[in-house]
DNA sequence: ATAGAATATGTTTACGTAAACATATCGGTT
DNA sequence: AACCGATATGTTTACGTAAACATATTCTAT
């Protein structure tokens, strides 16, 4: 009566029990060729008796498949990817597949050692987020021969497949959107050190606006904290205590704007009046603040949806000619600027 | 010239370009055994010239063990757990594990489903969030001989060892501090209609100590919808719109609590005056509203790297005498009560 | 009745790796 | 000089599954 290991039962031992052969049990299995009803009742009882569970890992060896996607992200610190993971966790599960995943904390060469190693387990996808990535990260997926979905930018080629918005776009819009109210002098805050290559694109699409329209950007602060309302607050603080007063500053994110908002609040300083603030996402905690702060709201779950639909569909996806699919941002108007 | 398939390279054809064993090439790889620096560095280059990538499936088909560790959660639409993954995640990443994952949806029936078929991977480890579940679910774990660490909850006896918070005694606590502050009729409002199980043991503390003192519970909604500030909001007017009216309500969570707030200063009850209001878990997003929350913070990040860092850890940890290891929690006063 | 498909099962083999078990070479001790 | 352990490599085999290739056994149409 000695065990040591308890020995997990493989399709062997169903098989033996349910008087057929492996093969018929790898069958009843996997659902592929014909089964009698019987056979399958019995194997499945005997599957059941002793406490089978298959083993996906010879499985994928043999067949040479998997149903794993890898999804490399920069952080779970931020809403937006969490969202976005959540979208592609439905998809994925509702076709039968897992997410593996991993962060990169906005660090390419974390990027280029995490693609390798997802790609060692041999999802049959991966998802990346953003258009930029490394030759080296590049030509190992090209190799791998998986399918690739990049997800958050459309504002540049993609591998295979992008979902997500044109983040330009996105900072021209409020760009326009603060002219309109008669802004004229601005400040731009950000965070991550510049790391975050939308939050550059958007602050790039921002002054190609202004600078159209003859307003300037007075500075442009950027902090290599995460983003957050403390950091936000901190920025703002920093702007305002110097002798160029902007009358609107565009933020990063909506972390940071809601930041600025509360030290405008704390200091008696007149929103819009005096001072505008536009954030970015749309952020489901701005309706917790007392002035509806002015963003623009991203279809987060969304893109991690159609990213993960697409990479466990077979037909590729009808996409604009270079391969992105523009799942656009809604201006929220607010009342901070 | 025709190919097909582009037929990823193996160790044996490493090795045929290295001019050494298959062996060996396992060996360089896995940095197991003996191996001298010349061929260690012949082999590596090899590698690196014909992009060899290594096989997980293959390798803990053999070896019978992978570097996984399964995560059970419940949803990642709540911070709770997203800050918990974040945590388990870097645990993990830091030992050269990797997290797969699934979702519950807060149902048992899922968890079972679930909980099975991560265990088709092999992994070495699985978080389980909470103490409660099926005895399906608990044979499978048990029969499968994975390492199991349950997170969020110490009210119970762990399977192993849990990480987490009293939920219980935070219930209690925010009692005594409301009942401290002269509170004597409260309302509870929750959501998810019951279903999450933590929130259900802090109303029981809650209950307790108002029991104790001889203090009323004038109603308990609970909402079937998910926690969001909206639903809060919904729950707040609905509670006040009726004849008896509480001094004080305790929420599930901070996002109903926001909501609550924002109907109060929408409508122009005195907060903390006319009703108090009392959340859980210390989102940082409560920083952001005029009015600090009071609630009690969890240490969510921190759970999550316990856990992680338990299960891809050789020694058992030093636990509480029924496995659990208490990671406790902060009420912070706040100016709503 | 009988060919020919559709249905239902079995046998053999290979997926890529590491464990188990050799074997060979070296340096140092006696 | 003979021996031993440490170092360094090779050979064989098995992990659990599904693909490829049989082989029965039914149906169905003529």
């Amino acid at each position: 009566m000695s065990d040591g290991k308890p020995a997990r039962p493989t399709m062997e031992d169903v098989a033996r029990h349910a008087g057929v052969s492996q093969m018929t049990v790898s069958r009843v299995m996997s659902s592929k060729g014909y089964i009698s009803e019987k056979v399958r009742d019995k194997v499945l009882a005997a599957a059941r008796d002793i406490g089978y569970v298959q083993n996906r890992l010879a499985r994928g060896l043999r067949s040479e498949q998997t149903p794993l996607i890898a999804v490399v992200l920069p952080t779970l610190g931020n809403t937006v990817f969490t969202d976005v993971l959540s979208g592609i966790t439905d998809a994925l599960t509702q076709n039968g597949y897992r997410p593996v995943f991993g962060l990169t904390e906005y660090s390419e060469t974390r990027e280029e050692t995490l693609v390798r190693d997802l790609l060692s387990w041999r999802p049959s996808g991966i998802v990346l987020t953003g258009l930029e990535h490394s030759e080296t990260t590049r030509q190992a997926i090209r190799a791998s021969g998986v399918r690739v979905a990049e997800i958050m930018d459309v504002d540049g080629p993609a591998m295979e497949c992008a979902f997500g918005l044109s983040q330009k776009a996105a900072g021209q819009h409020t760009a326009r959107h603060l002219l309109g109210k008669g802004h004229r002098r601005f400040a731009y805050a950000g965070s991550q050190n510049g790391q975050d290559l939308r939050a550059v694109k958007r602050l790039e699409g921002f002054r190609q606006t202004l600078r159209d329209a003859g307003a300037v950007m007075i500075s442009e602060d950027v902090s290599t904290a995460p983003s957050s309302m403390v950091e936000g607050r901190r920025l703002t603080a920093d702007i305002l205590s110097r002798a160029d007063q902007p009358d609107a500053i565009y933020y990063a994110s909506d972390d940071l704007a809601a930041g600025g908002l509360m030290h405008c609040l704390s200091n008696g300083i007149d929103v819009p009046g005096t001072l505008a603030l536009a954030g970015f996402n749309g952020l489901p905690f701005l309706n917790a603040l007392p002035l509806q702060l002015t963003t623009v709201e991203t279809p987060r779950y969304e893109i991690g949806l159609q990213a993960g639909r697409f990479l466990v569909s077979d037909q590729a996806q009808e996409a604009l000619p270079d391969g992105c699919v523009d799942l656009g941002f809604t201006l929220i108007p607010g009342q901070t600027c």
